[in-house]
Parts: structure tokens; sequence; C-alpha cells
DNA sequence: TGAATTAGCGTACTACGTACACTGTACGAG
DNA sequence: CTCGTACAGTGTACGTAGTACGCTAATTCA
């Protein structure tokens, strides 16, 4: 259906490194560009003039007007001037703005937090991640702001994928599976986050919950009495009954019928014997 | 632990007309603005000259801007250029840009697929609006570059939810618990689409699979060999085994593993019994 | 027929990203 | 020690956004 449909993932399948170096030839100079400067070391060269901060400084800047007053915010005139500099100086260490950017969103995003030791059973350490990564977000709204699943992604990125896929690679699949249970719990968290999200913008622009609510709830309400949206219109109008749930319980609860489904699937399925040799070697 | 867990969801739990009138009047008058702009009729004053083109023609050459060269030449110059007119033409439409953005996300969305007669199991049903979700994200890449969720929602942003509802509605879980899956299946949607549509943005630009392939490659493959991520390089340079999934399959087998998890969930829940009067009245 | 109202236009202002040339600084090779 | 080289931060300038404001002309109602 989807042209989609037509691409496999081998990008996340079976790699080696001899794949890689032979594919980042292809890669567009500007993204190979800016993926570098998240990994590099950025050691200055020794000559010429002390630079009189450094990359982290700007980024660091950076997510405080972020932080303050919103993604909007971040120009390169007022990261500069928190910095106690003109404008053009960011440019000795960022080649434009997008390069910052992703410096910005690789450290907005952190660490997450500590595995607990001695490690849990999957299922319980995959929630806490996925809490963890729901927090994080909730934390930096404005992060949503920018499409950053497109971005290049950065230690930090990388960070978070390991905390979660650590349990789940416990959990007894074989590998293909084990992506795709990543994919599952990631793609969850990501956009069962997003009203959270937005009521957390709503906040840092100074918006009241009320207020955010009630805007929510104008939108929303529309469909009572529109012919359209019978079954929507019923939902919402229907009495809450016992015990109407945070958001955040909402969520979890959400989660554990995700995590449900993995389970069901573990149970249906023989054990993963994972190799011995854990280099990739194409089946002859 | 996060602030926003102090929030309840009384937004949509048993609403009626009246909380909302009495909410409406809270909301910050511009956002309140750009939604009725959304649901209003717009029907033309009848004095001074007759306008030459109406906003949904705006919005369809801003589409058709964002569809040809992404969102970031939608500019109001180019929008109105396209209509044989002047920049300041189009804001007799809409008062400014934010604006429009609103109604061309709210177009691009468009209405979800009619549903089947008769109606299936839900579980079909569901799948295929999920499916269907999702190619029109892919479809509309540039939708992606917006923080969307925030935007005010418009008629079809609600014909969407509609027709989820409508077959969620059919699984016998009392309200809340409909919507808490609502959200479950929504989540999982969107945020499992979010590979695709990074893919999707880069056929946009003119880049080649293979190369947005080696490029999100490039950027996974630094974990191979670094002691920071043992489990995620373990899990890419795994023999990938059987057969490899396309992205559509992935997203589909994660699909069901979330239906799976809703599943277990009603089968270890008593059926909801809908009470014959639908208003909403609180208990006393 | 004029008064009121509205459509599209021209001009102008501000803010932003950034190219480029300039000045001054610090290191290292001679 | 010194001078050339490479680099840091600055000043200026340009192109492109969004949009406020006032003008003119078109339309219709009183």
């Amino acid at each position: 259906m989807t042209k989609a449909s037509q691409t496999d993932q081998s990008a996340t399948r079976a790699l080696n490194r001899d794949d890689l170096v032979e594919a980042s030839v292809r890669v567009d100079p500007e993204l190979r560009r800016r993926s570098e400067l998240l990994w590099e070391d950025r050691s200055r060269p020794t000559r010429g003039p002390k630079p009189a901060f450094t990359p982290d400084d700007v980024v660091q800047a950076a997510i405080r007007i972020a932080e303050a007053d919103g993604l909007a915010a971040v120009t390169m005139h007022a990261v500069s001037a928190r910095l106690g500099y003109t404008t053009m100086a960011i440019y000795r260490y960022f080649p434009n703005k997008d390069a910052l950017l992703d410096a910005i969103v690789d450290a907005a995003m952190g660490s997450p937090p500590r595995a607990r030791e001695p490690r849990g059973d999957w299922r319980a350490d995959v929630a806490r991640w996925s809490h963890a990564k729901r927090a994080m977000l909730c934390a930096r709204p404005w992060l949503a702001e920018l499409p950053f699943v497109a971005a290049p992604h950065g230690p930090n990125w990388l960070s978070w994928v390991e905390a979660v896929v650590e349990p789940l690679s416990r959990i007894g699949l074989n590998p293909v599976d084990t992506g795709e249970m990543l994919s599952v719990i990631d793609g969850y968290t990501r956009g069962a986050s997003d009203t959270a999200i937005s009521l957390a913008r709503a906040r840092a622009r100074g918006t009241s919950d009320a207020e955010w609510t009630a805007a929510v709830g104008a939108d929303l309400g529309r469909a009572i009495g529109d012919p359209r949206f019978p079954a929507f219109a019923a939902l919402i109008t229907a009495p809450s009954g016992g015990h109407p749930r945070t958001m955040e319980e909402s969520f979890d609860f959400g989660l554990q019928r995700v995590l449900d489904g993995i389970e069901r699937f573990v149970e249906s399925t023989t054990p993963y014997a994972e190799k011995p040799e854990r280099a990739a070697k194409p089946a002859p």
C-alpha cells in the first residue's frame, strides 16, 4: 500500500562495521557532519587565541533559554548574548543553527536513570524505563517542538535505547522480535506521552491547568450533539463512574496492556537460544 | 513524581454542554479564535467587494506547497503567489500564520476511510484504522514537522477519533477504560510510525532510500564496539535469521501485540452494561 | 446617491540566520 | 626572540520571514 512497505529494515539488522564504513560514504555530507559533531571529541587545536567558552557552554545556554521561554526563544543572538558574546561567536562552535539544535536535543535527553541492581524481571525494568522516558519528555516539553526523530542520533539518544534493550534482551526472544518489542515500547511511550507533554508546554507558557483543560475540552466538546461524532460524544458524556485516573495512571494502565501483549507473545514462542558467537554471519 | 500526575483528565470525562460553556470563557482569546476558525462556517458578509478566493483555496495552495517542497517552503508569500495575489491578501482570510497552519493540519488529515459494513470484530476494525492513520501520516510527512498534538483540534481530527472510538466502544468496556484504549491505540500508532515518517520525509527531500538507510545506520552503528552500548550493539549485530520484516509488517506485528494486550484485559473484565440513558448524570 | 464596509495592495518595520572581511591573539618554527 | 600562521571574536551587511498600517477601489444597504 504505502511505498514504505517496500523498504526492509536492513539498517537495523545484522550490521557490521564493514557495511557501515561502506554505507557511510553515501550519506549526505551535511548530515554526516551534523552527526560527527555529536560524536566527535571536538578537541581544540593548539594554535590561535584561547576559546572563551566550549560547545557545551553554548548548548547549556540554549537549553536554559528553551526551558525559560520555549524553543522559539532560542535564537543565535539570545544564546550568544547569554554567554556574553556576539551572535557570530557561536559560529566558531557550530556551523549553523541546525547543528546546534542537534546538540541541544541530545544533551536535553540526558542519560536514562541507572538500572537497578540486581536486575529484576524484564517487565518491571521496561516499565521503569518507559516512565522515566515519559518523565524526561514532560520535563522538557519544548523538545516536542522539534521533529527530533529525524535528527541525527547522538550518544544520549543511544543510551536511552541501550537502557531498554538491556531488559528486552532478557525476555528470551530472537533478535528480530526483540527489535520489534523495542519499537512497540518506544512507540507507545512517545505517542502516549503527547497529551501530558502538551499540558507541560502550556504550563511552561504560564497557562494554568484549568485553562488548558478548558481549551482542550472546548474542542472535544464540539462533538457533543454533532451527528458526525456519535461514538465519541457518547464516550465523553458517559458518567465517569468509580475512580478517574490521573494522567500518569492512565499512561501506566496503557503500558501494562502493552506489556501484557508482549508477554502473551513470549508465552506463545519457544525461547531463543543465544549463540555463543556474537558476530553477524550471513547464512550460506 | 511529575507534576502532570497531579492533574486529572476531567476534560475528557463526563462532559456536558454547561460545563463547556462555562469553561470556554477561561480559554485564552487567541486560542479560542484559532479554534473557531476551524469550526465556524466563515460565511462572508454581504458588504464590500467580492472576495477573490476562499479560505479553503488558501489551505489547498499551502498544502500543495508543503507537499512539493516541505513545510519550510510554506511562507505567506509563497502561498499568496500561488493564488496569484500579494502576501497581505491572505491576512483577510487568516489572522496570522499560526491560524493558517491549524487549518492546514486539519485539512491535511482528511477523513478516515469509511467504516466497512457490516461491522466486523473490533480487532479487525481497529487494526484497519491504525494502518489507515499510519498511511495518512506517511503520505504527509511534513505534518510531523509541526507539534500538531498541541494545535487546536478541528473536525477532521475529531473524525479520526470518532472512527476508532466506534469499534472500541463495541469491546464491552466501561467508558473510562474505553478512553484508555483509545490512548493506547493512538499512542502506539503515532509513536510507532515515526521511523516510516522519517523515511518518507527523506524521500520527499529527494534522498534515496539507500542514503537514508546509510545515514540512520551510520549513527546506530556507532554502538558497535562502544562499551556504553553492549546490549544494543549485540542486537544489531545479531544474525537476522529467517525473514526480516518490512516496515509495515513490523508495524503490524507490534500492533497485534498491543491488541493482544487489550484483548487480555477484556477477557479479565466483566462486560460493561451500557445504560439506556446516554446523558451524563453525576452519581448522587 | 451617499455612507458604510470590506478586498487587495504598497510600504515599511522588526527579527532572524548567516556570509564575509577585519582585528587582535597565541603558538611554534626558524 | 621573532615572525608567520592559524584561529577567536566582532562589525557590517544582506536576504528572507511575518505582519502592522494606511490607501484605494469595489460593493451594497439605507
